[in-house]
DNA sequence: AGTTTAACCTGGGTGC
DNA sequence: TGCACCCAGGTTAAAC
């Protein structure tokens, strides 16, 4: 599920229930993540007060008086709001529970996710040699030009790589590089300045559309659910092998880059 | 040093 | 039905 639009529709559906709170307990069902839960993180956390909940890169930072805790979704995880006290799901291994009694329950089933603990987040040693922000001002075509000197690596790979930019995942690369009409395998430093400013522009355009559309269809966290579908209506590519080009009717090509899946038309993409 | 590959997990789908 | 196999939104760490 989580590609950063949902990453970010998931800070902004429980950041409003969260910032202000303070934590009255916090449950680790499976410490057993990505790294271990710190055996400390409910002491930390408990008694505190959540000032914010931001994001960085597909990070969620909730942010407290004395530290922050650093979680990611990883491939399967997913965060909702629950109201009353119906009992956790299978794989709902982190809790936290509000001054108000509300709960944040931490579902992942492939447990990629983490739940971390730092005092200075940003200096931490996932967060430090992050890129740029892909809707921040600072991520442009220039930046991925000077970048991509000298690379012989996909630029598919490249665009995905977390210290270029974050937050391009599987789905988004390929689609912002049908956008720019640039062949996924083509060498990053074999890429003219032009077309990289072009591709920074598709990269900007996918992720805030489906920003957009997270917030529309994920709105109510309350209520829990947050399942698929919801920016699947606007998938140019992925998922589409075989099917028709939007823009030359050809069929749509798919192909291994590093170990995930590619797809894109052989014709308008060079 | 720069690039690839393997690994961490569970679950859903497919084909025999 | 059952089972073996492949695939999946991410990212690090090990291996070339």
């Amino acid at each position: 599920m989580p590609e950063l639009p949902e990453v970010e529709t998931t800070r902004r559906g429980i950041a409003p229930h969260c910032e202000g709170r303070s934590i009255r307990q916090l449950i680790i069902r499976n410490p057993s993540l990505r790294w271990p839960v710190p055996d400390d993180l409910p002491a930390r956390m408990e008694g505190h007060t959540i000032r914010a909940v931001d994001r960085r890169a597909k990070y969620i930072l909730i942010r407290l008086d004395t530290g922050t805790a650093i979680v990611h979704l990883g491939m399967s995880g997913s965060m909702r709001v629950v109201t009353d006290q119906s009992p956790p799901l299978k794989h709902d291994h982190v809790e936290l529970q509000l001054d108000n009694g509300l709960l944040i329950r931490f579902n992942d089933p492939r447990r990629f996710g983490c739940w971390l603990w730092s005092d200075h987040p940003e200096q931490h040693a996932l967060l430090e040699s992050l890129g740029p922000e892909p809707l921040a001002p600072e991520f442009t075509g220039g930046l991925l030009y000077r970048l991509s000197r000298g690379k012989q690596v996909a630029v598919k790979s490249f665009i995905m790589d977390n210290r270029v930019v974050v937050g391009v995942g599987n789905i988004y690369a390929n689609e912002a590089l049908f956008k720019a009409g640039i062949h996924p395998n083509r060498k990053a430093g074999r890429i003219s300045a032009d077309r990289y400013h072009r591709l920074a522009e598709a990269i900007r355009e996918t992720l805030s559309a489906a920003i957009l559309m997270g917030g529309t269809t994920l709105r109510d966290f309350v209520n829990s659910d947050g399942k698929p579908g919801y920016f699947a209506q606007s998938l140019l590519v992925y998922g589409k092998r075989g099917q028709p080009c939007p823009e030359c009717q050809r069929p749509l090509k798919e192909m291994r880059t590093g170990q995930r899946s590619t797809v894109y038309c052989g014709n308008c993409q060079r």
